[in-house]
DNA sequence: CCCTGATTCGC
DNA sequence: GCGAATCAGG
């Protein structure tokens, strides 16, 4: 591939088979071999990480917090942060896209990935609800990409081809530098 | 030893 | 943002 970039396809490609439990060396191979490319499970790792698919989660060396006996916790008290989203400007939601966020005016079979046929449209539903097993729209996607055409177009509307799934799954607090 | 995931760091 | 190098656990 020309690009220094993750194809929207791939990255599709990627989550899909993330999102079906496979490992991030398998997904490699297999995103390897259906488009020729020579991605390394290092790189997958990292652009799932960017993709917003692993969480932040943190917890490796664990060595440090001390906090000792005779002084409180080291983190100081926080008062005011949260307020952006609570509140925002009125006129900030104007028409976009006549959809809330997942309602293209279309009806999704709402099929599990392994059910989805090579050209249906993989545009996921569910995983709003941690437990829920993720469905997928499996109508006829359009050519060239993974979605069917209204899912294409909102997949690809605002943004590039990221933060999709990953909103209210991403939005752990992890300010706690 | 093999494998895996996860992070760091230079490009 | 990308990915190799690197670290850490199984």
């Amino acid at each position: 591939m020309e690009p220094g970039s993750w194809p929207s396809e791939h990255s599709d490609a990627l989550r899909d088979y993330f999102l079906k439990g496979m490992s991030y060396a398998e997904i490699g191979r297999e995103i390897n071999a259906r488009f020729g490319t020579a991605y390394t499970r290092n790189a997958v790792v990292g652009r799932a990480r960017r993709l917003g698919l692993a969480a932040p989660a943190r917890m490796k060396s664990p060595s440090i917090v001390p906090a000792f006996p005779g002084e409180p916790c080291l983190f100081p008290p926080r008062p005011p942060a949260l307020q952006s989203w609570s509140v925002p400007p009125k006129s900030a939601m104007k028409l976009a896209a006549p959809v809330k966020l997942r309602c293209v005016g279309i009806k999704p079979r709402l099929i599990s990935l392994l059910e989805l046929a090579p050209g249906d449209c993989r545009y996921p539903y569910g995983g709003d609800k941690d437990g829920e097993e993720i469905t997928f729209c499996g109508h006829p996607r359009t050519s060239g990409s993974s979605y069917c055409t209204p899912h294409f177009h909102l997949t690809r509307g605002p943004g590039s081809t990221s933060a999709r799934v990953a909103g209210p799954l991403v939005l752990r607090l992890v300010s706690a530098a």
